[in-house]
RNA sequence: GCCGGAGUAGCCGAAUCGGUACAGGCGAUGGUCUCAAACACCAUUGGGGGUGACCCCGUGCGGGUUCGAAUCCCGCCUCCGGCACCA
């Protein structure tokens, strides 16, 4: 037997596939086809366990799909726009294109390393022109069909990055890229019209995604029913205000304006305007983040000017404060302090009248002064004219009684009618960068606003500018000076596209990476779409993927799909519904962390000095105890030369002069304070931290297969967990096994009949579960089986108990069952074995339910309902037998102490419960 | 604060429908091999009690429903993720 070289093996078998062609993927019409994507990596030029994690499952599901007879596309490119190739160019004047070129090549060599089935012809790499052409294509159709407008807006501006962000890109007011502040803009940019789309969103019928994903894209969409009323004033025009609870509107005591509202100029009185002007100066100085770290204080200012109630005819003042946001509903509310809260708090200080409308139901209706807090509960409605003494629920919208009554009235009289709002704002696209596909559109400077030809796309990125921090575009003459349709002078846009909206068609190009005639050919199309599974990481739920949805829907609207459609028709595809959403389904992995460790056991002598140790001596001692020296314990953290030490009673800083000896000895020769080893706690994987584990290494001392393997092994997919560096051993072992099994020169000695049908059974069996749980996504629980049957094999290697032939067909079926999991070492077995052809081009064994079947099933016999015996029956065992055989149980008797059972609970073969 | 998800052995994790709790792996312990160690192989491995057949306890905590609960219901605790003046 030869020994097992996984670096041998894994490089000649990945040559082989490359050289055969053997990924290749092709329409056939006459095979059902499978779309496997995973989400697309952006090149940060260092391939990490996480991506790994990410990959080689799904490469495993989709070379599983293969076998079950699917023609199987499984993709591959580069989301290769973006601000660190930029960071880069200024940091380390290198080019943003050739920095990404160089990263693009060093991952495609480690992610041709993983193994996996990938077509690399048909990869793509979004800043390359050809890609972004149709980018650009795309955002001209969206213009072309009023889905992208240029309009001013509330903006968030990171001063970091030196550009505007999406909504969806900013977390907690600060940028989720690098955790910086923001700050709000009225500025003028480009935006899609994805709240158009905002209902059609909020539908999941046809898709299988999770449910998280699903409930966050929900939130974020953030519908809310409820009215919009006007408020007639005398200084300006009406206030239009949006509330959920229109219902309330006899017990609004005060109007509140955004700070940035249109109508506060106006409705400022003279005497007011300095207190005013300063509130609004003091709002715009604020980023979004200081306003939120103050939300408690509740701020405001009154205008002097007042609003008139529509339902009653009440002047209440206007107000102005920063807890109304101009980009939600109207950018104005009535305050109904009694049943809000927020409103509640703004009255008490600054003293404002308390109107209660709703008497609570089983309680008395308080004075509005005497309120402690407001009322938000169900009651019957008081005080509110026309809608006295109706009912009023927790329920929303207009399952409410109150509210639909007030709605219908309110409509009956003119003065509001009923409204949706959404929290989702329209998705900012323009990004100050230059590192993204530019805007194709130019300014002939008669105010238009003029789209560029489609034959002269792509508007290229000029490669020769200076880095300097901002876009060089704005700057550029060569880039900016053009000329519109008619020849005459005109500027060109130099803001370019969120990098999110190249990952928001790409899986269409993947079909036909080269096509001129369009983003992609129908042809290729047709067959393909829709993706039947996309895996990635769920930090993408109201990004990506809704960005995605958004734009699968808005192309059908453009009749993008049209051609598509008709190609469908002739294959007799029914095309209905297949452009609506672009994943029919989705599944999130989890993320593997980074490992536990402990620290070294310091033991450490030296002088308390103002309280704090300074260390004369460091010694490493795993068996030190306590009183060895002046301080022993756990190396928790390092900070330069001071120590966080754990002792048995507390935590304890060290600080190490550099005369201090460090002695360490499992590092020979000079210790320093660099060298020993600190806590580590399970947290995500960072260089910061220390505990990166690097997929190159593994791959170097374990083999591809391993790491694949242990990866699918170690973890319940969809939820990860932290690394574990000895476990990886177990997977290891389990392919040396396999080696060994493959490899075997198998002798009969004692044939039993018994051991044959239990293999063959559990063969059987094992065919099933694998399949099933591949289905599933469950990995680890697939792998576990084939250990099992791995274990079984060895010992009927040892034993030598089954008939040659069955051994031959069990081990060949463990390699048929690894493939997808170890590619590398089942394709070199099977040839080993004599095999002509590539494994991975092999049929799914058939699992045959007739021999997976067990002859005999173990039945517990349970007396109220905790186990007492268990007896071996026939599967097919009736009723009253299985009573009796229970009842005659030595191990019942005794509870039944010679009487009668109350009750015999059956469920067959499995269990019979005997009630006493 | 609100909305999701999770909590099972020393660790990672199994357990279609409410029906045998812990499959598989790691680690640990003992043994074989070795001068020795590592590797490899074999065996044991939730806790407690009993000479033994066996018995009791055990799925974050406290209750409940049920013949029977890791699984369903109610109330808590902890961790992870998302949102956060959303009118």
């Amino acid at each position: 037997m030869t020994q097992y070289d996984h670096t041998t093996i894994e490089q000649a078998r990945q040559r082989r596939w490359e050289v055969s062609g053997l990924y290749r993927s092709r329409v056939d019409w006459s095979r059902p086809k499978h779309y496997a994507l995973t989400m697309l990596p952006y090149p940060s030029g260092d391939l990490h366990i996480g991506h790994w994690y990410a990959i080689t499952p799904s490469d495993a599901r989709a070379r599983y799909m293969r076998m079950k007879g699917y023609n199987v596309l499984f993709p591959m490119g580069f989301d290769a726009f973006g601000l660190p190739a930029e960071n880069a160019a200024v940091q380390r004047n290198i080019h943003p294109a050739t920095w990404t070129k160089d990263r693009i090549e060093y991952m495609r060599r480690q992610l041709r390393s993983m193994g996996t089935m990938i077509d690399w012809e048909r990869e793509i790499v979004s800043c390359d022109p050809d890609y972004y052409r149709w980018t650009q294509w795309l955002f001209k159709q969206l213009y072309e069909h009023g889905l992208a407008y240029r309009g001013e807006a509330l903006v968030n501006w990171s001063p970091t990055l030196q550009t505007v962000l999406a909504n969806e890109q900013v977390i907690d007011g600060k940028d989720e890229r690098t955790g910086q502040p923001v700050v709000q803009k009225l500025m003028e940019q480009w935006f899609f019209a994805i709240t158009r789309y905002a209902d059609e969103l909020l539908r999941y019928d046809d898709i299988d995604w999770p449910e998280p994903v699903r409930v966050m894209q929900t939130n974020w969409i953030g519908r809310s029913e409820g009215a919009e009323v006007v408020f007639p004033t005398t200084t300006g025009g009406g206030i239009r205000i949006f509330t959920t609870r229109p219902d309330t509107l006899w017990g609004a005591t005060f109007l509140v304006l955004a700070p940035e509202h249109p109508l506060v100029d106006a409705l400022t009185t003279d005497d007011r305007r300095p207190q005013v002007e300063a509130y609004l100066a003091q709002a715009a100085r604020k980023t979004e983040l200081e306003r939120m770290e103050d939300s408690k204080v509740v701020t405001g200012v009154f205008t002097g000017g007042y609003a008139t109630n529509p339902v009653n005819g009440e002047d209440i003042p206007v107000w102005v404060a920063d807890y109304v946001l101009l980009s939600y509903g109207t950018g104005a509310i009535m305050a109904v302090p009694a049943h809000d809260q927020r409103d509640f708090e703004f009255a008490r200080q600054f003293e404002l009248p308390v109107v209660p409308v709703i008497e609570p139901a089983g309680g008395d209706l308080i004075a509005g002064e005497d309120m402690a807090e407001s009322y938000v509960g169900p009651g019957v409605m008081v005080g509110s004219g026309p809608i006295d003494g109706v009912d009023t629920t927790l329920a929303k919208g207009r399952a409410n009684p109150s509210i639909a009554a007030t709605i219908d009235w309110l409509k009956e009289q003119g003065i509001g009618s009923g409204s949706v709002n959404y929290r989702l704002r329209d998705w900012l696209i323009s990004r100050q960068r230059y590192w993204g596909a530019p805007i194709p559109v130019i300014y002939p400077g008669t105010g238009a606003i003029e789209s560029v030809a489609d034959e002269h796309l792509p508007v290229l990125l000029p490669e020769d500018v200076q880095f300097d921090g901002t876009s060089p575009l704005v700057s550029y003459a060569p880039f900016l000076d053009t000329v519109d349709a008619e020849g005459h002078p005109a500027r060109r846009e130099t803001d370019t596209l969120d990098t999110f909206m190249c990952s928001s068609w790409y899986w269409f190009r993947y079909l036909s990476p080269d096509f001129g005639g369009g983003p992609f050919d129908a042809e290729e199309a047709a067959y393909w779409l829709p993706v039947d599974t996309y895996t990635g990481g769920a930090e993408h739920a109201v990004l990506h993927l809704l960005y995605a949805r958004f734009f699968v829907k808005a192309m059908r609207d453009m009749k993008v799909f049209d051609a598509t459609a008709t190609v469908m028709r002739i294959y007799g595809r029914d095309p209905d519904h297949l452009f609506d959403e672009p994943f029919m389904t989705l599944r999130n992995q989890g993320q593997v962390l980074g490992e536990e460790r402990t620290g070294d056991r310091l033991v450490i002598d030296g002088e308390t000095v103002n309280g704090r140790v300074v260390a004369v001596s460091v010694r490493v001692d795993s068996d030190a105890a306590p009183g060895d020296g002046v301080v022993v314990g756990e190396l928790m953290r390092r900070t330069e030369r001071s120590l966080q030490v754990a002792t048995a009673t507390a935590t304890v800083t060290v600080e190490v002069p550099a005369e201090a000896t460090v002695d360490i000895p499992s590092i020979p020769g000079t210790n320093d304070v660099n060298q020993l080893r600190h806590h580590l706690e399970v947290q995500r994987m960072s260089k910061s931290r220390g505990n990166v584990v690097d997929p190159d290494d593994l791959v170097v001392q374990y083999g591809a297969d391993t790491v694949r393997t242990h990866l699918m092994f170690a973890y319940e997919w969809q939820k990860g967990g932290p690394w574990d560096s000895r476990g990886i051993m177990g997977s290891r072992r389990f392919i040396e096994d396999v080696w060994k099994l493959g490899e075997a020169r198998y002798a009969e000695k004692q044939v039993d009949t018994a051991t044959a049908g239990a293999l063959a059974r559990g063969l059987h069996q094992t065919i099933a579960k694998v399949g099933g749980d591949i289905e599933h996504v469950k990995f680890n629980t697939a792998i576990a089986a084939l250990m099992s049957l791995r274990n079984e094999l060895l010992q009927v290697l040892r034993a030598g108990t089954v008939p040659a032939a069955a051994w031959e067909t069990a081990v060949e079926t463990l390699l048929l069952l690894l493939a997808p999991f170890a590619p590398h070492v089942t394709e070199e077995l099977w040839h080993r074995r004599g095999h002509r052809q590539s494994i991975h081009l092999a049929r799914w064994p058939e699992a045959d339910p007739e021999i997976a079947r067990n002859p005999v099933v173990v039945m517990v016999v349970q007396v109220n309902g905790k186990v007492r015996d268990r007896i071996e029956v026939d599967p097919s065992i009736g009723e009253d037998e299985a009573v009796a055989a229970a009842l005659a149980s030595h191990r019942v008797a005794p509870y039944l102490d010679g009487g009668e059972p109350r009750t015999v609970i059956t469920r067959l073969p499995n269990l019979v419960n005997v009630v006493v």
